[in-house]
DNA sequence: TATTGTTATACTCTATAACTATA
DNA sequence: TATAGTTATAGAGTATAACAATA
């Protein structure tokens, strides 16, 4: 006999199916926003936002993996297709000559600026519209500890054998 | 200038990134132990349990890609991998003949069961542990008030097809 | 004509492992 | 030895459009 798990009640599973539906409807419509409005995926998208808020635009590949990329290779490939766009730019490091320096070029800053009314615009009316600000800053509030809690917990040490019989 | 479209507020900005980084890092990490449990990608397993959650186990296809999958065809897809499986079977539709009822085989049930503890468990560790009851039931009206809006913008099993031309 | 589902095809994205180079 | 990043490659998933069959 496996061992019985105590089920879900129906708040656990209410929160947890409304998260996953938001979630991936927002993306997807904000994934075609994107596209639409700059050619960007949502990943080359987070990339670019990200390296708009480092303070002087570049960040090593390490950090700017955080959060948004699962794997480096993955990584290295998505920056691979926005420098090629011209969005980026790649140097070595001068600090640690192992480490590559990502830059946002003025042209992917174009994108960003280009792309951005219309994510908002997406943000507000799909996401934010039936929301008071209580309910804003208590969504703020439940998953920032949640999103806190997850960067704590070691990611699985997962050695996969995906085949089944 | 160009009328600028009004920033987001900080918590508007919070509720935001957080709801993409928890649901990226909870769909990754289930993603991974169903893999791992049984052998099922997240769609597969969403698909399975909407099965599991109707009256006969079984559903019209169109019925069975609501919130789950956007395109016919990648239903399609899932559903073939789910079917070539054993999990599921296709027949035609009694009262019409255009649709396909797919309908969840003991195998399907089997897999569902294999895979729900560790499910759960994740859930609890990554998602849930860091949270009162009243965090919960909190994320759970917010979200569900978001979830139902969402759900009246677009009609997404009814999305119109490009016309022939 | 509109709807339901399938197929063909092309494309995007991801992950593992092997590799180079530096610390 | 450990870390940073790249590359090769393979596979999973997705979307569009054309298709057939039924309403």
């Amino acid at each position: 006999m496996p061992a019985p798990v105590p089920p879900l009640d129906p708040a656990e599973l209410g929160a947890y199916f409304s998260l996953i539906e938001v979630s991936s409807l927002l993306r997807h419509t904000v994934e075609q926003q994107l596209k639409d409005a700059g050619g960007l995926s949502y990943v080359q998208f987070q990339l670019l936002a990200t390296l708009g808020d480092a303070p002087d635009g570049s960040l090593r590949m390490t950090d700017l993996a955080d959060g948004v990329v699962y794997s480096r290779s993955g990584l290295t490939y998505q920056v691979g297709l926005l420098e090629r766009d011209g969005l980026v730019v790649r140097a070595p490091s001068t600090e640690d000559e192992r480490s590559t320096t990502v830059a946002l070029t003025d042209a992917g800053r174009d994108v960003l600026g280009r792309v951005f009314p219309g994510h908002v615009e997406v943000l507000r009316q799909l996401f934010l519209e039936p929301l008071s600000a209580d309910d804003v800053h208590a969504l703020a509030d439940v998953l920032g500890r949640v999103r806190d809690h997850m960067r704590t917990v070691p990611p699985r040490s997962a050695r996969p054998r995906p085949k089944r019989g």
